[in-house]
DNA sequence: ACAAAAGTGTTAGCCGTACACCCATGT
DNA sequence: ACATGGGTGTACGGCTAACACTTTTGT
């Protein structure tokens, strides 16, 4: 530590990082929540979080919470926002960055969450939660949606093989609205970002639906791609 | 301290936000930078920090860091991102938060500033900056970009009353091209968030420009207001 | 009269939305 | 044959980009 840091050394103040963990499951956006095991609030709902080690960035802290919970790795993060009133949580005076993590449902350790008095909501059935997690997960759910507009999600959501109509569920749940499905799928198909298999899905239709997967490129998009999905308020 | 917390209390790490201030002066958008005043790397170029206190928020901190420097309350902040990488700064371990600030160049103390060593730098011309502060420079921009294409910005960069020529400036430098006249004046003037005044700027046309001035309302957009100002790469 | 910026009008093309319509097939 | 989701085609409307055109007034 460089002596002119010295004299600034006496804050104390923890640092934490939550996870606010969706997932896609039963045609259903879903948020991963845990019972808090320790005071204050024990008992009650609430993100997963964790703390800020010496040697690691808030993002390793992050994908370290994430692995030891789902068992996955190399989970998708992004940083959604510092949270840092002094008061916010009640046992003590504790900044924490908020990241959004999206997983596939289907591929994590039921064990492990279950363990961790963990349980998957859907988005409509979210309980309160603790301290300032609800605002929390406001700003992170703005975020989410913000990517979708921009970005094709579904990469991390959906299941390695999926149906446009999965992906357009998808993005009815994420902008609560109903896509029309001849124009979703000619705007998804226009991105080129999708490859279509030789497999078809029959248990939805009798005609059968191809199944698509993402192609193995970076789909990074700076203009909108659903122009209509935000709406003024 | 609540005692469950009390374990995780030894991380020896110290808490900082970092200002990007932009300003908008003659034309040209332009960027505050200090002379580092101490070690290490004391005497280069960096953004503007301060520790943050015990008892205030990042934000709050930010606001304090500014109106130091500047003189001016009520400073626009936003929050752009943490950057906690263990060593980013050589002097020692410290997580930063960085924020966003938009000043109006002409209303802030001039003699506090150069107390402070700084200098204001066209943003074609800002020089190497100390540890990631290049980086946290490029993320902010891009963030400013983004604010500029779904709001309307200039309340806080430019003077109260400017024309339509003026905003059209500011926006050309934001993002770095020439918008049509014609057109950038009949997309600004539909939003309806400005009012035009009974004045007129005779110094850069015979025929004379109209002032304006921001309503004194929100101007919150969630659709981007210039389509075409972001590029594909 | 001319130049130069302010401001208005016009047009062509793109894109999103709505919706009609065909396709394939299990019952 | 018909119902059902899969998939394609089309037409309208709104918005943007390009640019021609008018206005104003100091020199």
């Amino acid at each position: 530590m460089n002596r002119n840091y010295e004299k600034y050394e006496d804050v104390k103040r923890l640092l934490a990082v939550d996870c606010i963990i969706f997932g896609y499951e039963n045609e259903q956006l879903k948020l991963l929540l845990f019972k808090r095991i320790i005071e204050p609030s024990k008992g009650r709902w609430s993100l997963i979080g964790g703390w800020i080690k010496e040697s690691e960035s808030a993002e390793d802290a992050a994908r370290r919470v994430l692995t030891y919970i789902t068992g996955l790795k190399d989970i998708y993060l992004e940083q959604v926002k510092v949270f840092s009133e002094p008061d916010r949580d009640p046992g003590g005076n504790v900044l924490t960055v908020a990241f959004n993590a999206l997983i596939r449902i289907e591929k994590h350790s039921k064990e492990l969450i279950k363990e961790y008095g963990a349980r998957w909501f859907a988005i409509s059935e979210i309980p309160k939660l603790i301290f300032d997690h609800d605002e929390m997960l406001k700003v992170a759910f703005e975020k989410l949606r913000m990517k979708a507009t921009y970005d094709l999600i579904g990469r991390q959501l959906l299941p390695e093989k999926f149906t446009l109509t999965h992906l357009r569920r998808l993005y009815n749940e994420i902008f609560q609205k109903e896509f029309d499905p001849g124009n979703f799928r000619k705007k998804v198909l226009s991105l080129k970002l999708l490859e279509r298999l030789d497999e078809k899905d029959m248990s939805e239709s009798k005609k059968g639906a191809y199944y698509y997967k993402f192609k193995d490129v970076e789909n990074s998009h700076l203009e909108p791609i659903f122009k209509s999905s935000i709406k003024h308020e």
